[in-house]
DNA sequence: ATGCGTTCGTTAGAAGTTGTAACGCACGGT
DNA sequence: ACCGTGCGTTACAACTTCTAACGAACGCAT
């Protein structure tokens, strides 16, 4: 019987395969799109028919799960390294935007036009709730949140915090950071589906300003 | 010979069943994404066979492409309305979100995940302008801005503002408007993709602290 | 070393898609 | 009343995902 890790020489060829798999169907999204993704395609690309990458994955929904949880592990490491190597929020927001520039459509897949009826699977949610207790953290150890920091959806949020995950931080520093969290990415977004293009600036300074108006008035 | 906008009957039948096309078209968007339709199912929808079709559209991507100029008529037409209604930016603010909510997948259409090679069409570029110049009126007409609004991304706009098309505003609204929004746009674009579906709490009102912020430092 | 079972990759095929080609028919302007 | 333009049809090509059945190779156990 095979345990969850074993690692029989069949298991290993299968990771490596299934592996060889997600690679090519990264190159697939990043040049036309994760609707684009054609298994036949990656299966030609490796010499392989059709069919035989369902030895693989089930389905072509089954691969995009597969690649949506690559994602949100790769951006999960990304900033959990960030900060352990003593990042602030700057330091995230600056590997953030890297991350994101570096694959757009990564980051697009996550965060960007879902699919109404689908529904992720529960250990993305985990790594999902991991990304944001990172820039949560990063948050609460910014400011000592002075009494002048209270706002009227802060006090909302004291009630309806269960999302923080009991996260010991105060319900300012909770607003703080679902500004943070919004603002870098409706920059990043914008920039990344291409709506700045035709306008001259930069869009890095763009970023730039609202991570710095975001660390100035820190309400 | 049939001019641009003449009425023969044979112009008219054929607007109508492009606009009974599009409709179909909105429907299956609105339920299961644009990546989902299907020209063929549309056409037996309306009792056709599937090549009839052509005969409208030249091509999936071309009834796509109509969508979405469709899409940003609804918008500017919606904002351009409340304008005209006396709508202040929070009005628009409002009819932004209004707008996005009634049909998400029609706003993921302008501000979503693009198809990387995809290039929009030249008339929806006006359209768009037409949408970013109603907003950047409101952002004119909010503050006198005081030189206390002075910001280095608005100086460095300065040199950079081609995009405005002409528009008299100073360089720091033009910021100001970039930054209303970006912000308006991460709010709403998380919340429509589904990020906030399990934190418990009222997307309306970070949409609204959000918008609040806005107007209250305008800095 | 020799089975034997699991797993892999194959081909064949069903059901779906976009899109083209060729064929009538019917509508409308002259 | 005619006659051309445009519309809808069927047939087909080329693609997609995905299932089914078959054969071969691989690895584990004896």
């Amino acid at each position: 019987m095979a345990r969850a890790g074993a690692d029989t020489p069949r298991e290993r060829y299968r990771a490596q395969v299934r592996a060889e798999i997600t690679e090519r169907a990264w190159e697939q999204i990043a040049t036309a799109g994760a609707s684009a993704l054609s298994l036949n395609a990656i299966a030609k690309q490796m010499g392989m028919s059709g069919p035989a990458l369902y030895r693989y994955f089930a389905s072509r929904d089954d691969l995009i799960t597969e690649l949506v949880r690559e994602a949100y592990r790769s951006l999960a490491d990304t900033l959990r390294t960030a900060a352990a190597a003593g990042a602030d929020l700057a330091g995230l927001a600056g590997a953030l935007r890297g991350w994101a520039l570096a694959d757009p459509q990564r980051y697009l897949l996550i965060y960007g036009t879902p699919v109404p009826g689908y529904r992720a699977p529960e250990d993305v949610t985990v790594v999902s709730n991991e990304i944001m207790t990172t820039l949560l953290d990063a948050c609460a150890a910014l400011a000592p949140a002075g009494p002048a920091a209270a706002t009227p959806f802060g006090a909302y949020l004291e009630e309806h915090r269960d999302w923080a995950g009991g996260h010991p931080a105060p319900s300012e520093v909770l607003h703080r950071f679902l500004t943070v969290w919004t603002r870098l990415h409706g920059v990043l977004s914008l920039e990344l589906a291409g709506h700045f293009a035709g306008m001259g600036f930069d869009p890095a300074r763009l970023f730039a300003a609202e991570l710095e108006e975001l660390l100035a008035h820190r309400a």
